[in-house]
DNA sequence: TGTACGTGCAACCCTGAGGTTGCACTTAAC
DNA sequence: GTTAAGTGCAACCTCAGGGTTGCACGTACA
């Protein structure tokens, strides 16, 4: 394998969950609720969805375990907000694989010319 | 709700199996052999893999439901290659929802200054 | 014309994801 | 001190996802 696959391949078993987490329409609503609207709490997030609040309650479980959303506890009240570093890593990884593909034509574009 | 939301909330349903796409291990393992080593048939990307053929076969077609691979008959073999827009696809939509996000702080910092 | 190779199809298994409901427990508010 | 609001926890259900195996079918090739 290639010197560019080298620098990606370690990095599958961090991005895989990473864009599970992103492949769920309800919690893609989270994300943008939370990157739209800022902060909020649970029932707060739950209170528009067509879902229960325990169904809200896993989701934003799953998005803080891909470090996607953090939370603190405000009083009797747990406030969840966006962690946007995390997006940027997914953004990151989307890169380096675009580029690895454009290496890949590169070195074929060479190969033909010779 | 925003207005940048009302753009970005359209794409909720179709940015979120992309992104499902891309949330397995095997599957993006397969996307990274495909950008670094070129196109390759069913027998070839299954060669030095874990799983059976018949569980590559599957992952391939869930990525071809994606749009991100597309496959090519070559006799009696079926030949698949990357389909890079769509990775672009998946990135462009990080960008909108960060972009998002930035503006949401903008508004932020704009009102406490007042 | 056989034969071996490359795939497709179908049946099946098992686990986990997504969802709900009910209840207990804190904490704020009156 | 009651009461109501906001969560957490646990049990349960259903179904799709990831995997396997076996077999049939077309196609290249000796």
């Amino acid at each position: 394998m290639s010197r560019a696959n080298a620098a990606v391949l370690p990095r599958i078993r961090d991005a895989a969950p990473l864009f599970a987490a992103l492949g769920d329409e309800t919690r893609l609503r989270l994300i943008v609720r939370l990157s739209s609207g800022g902060p909020g709490s649970i029932t707060q997030l739950s209170a528009k969805s067509v879902v229960s609040r325990q169904a809200i309650t896993k989701h934003l479980r799953v998005l803080s375990d891909a470090g996607l959303v953090r939370s603190t506890k405000r009083g009797r009240e747990q406030v969840w907000d966006l962690e946007p570093k995390r997006l940027n890593d997914a953004h990151d990884y989307l890169d380096s694989i675009s580029k690895q593909w454009d290496e890949a034509l590169e070195r074929l574009r060479k190969f033909v010319e010779e």
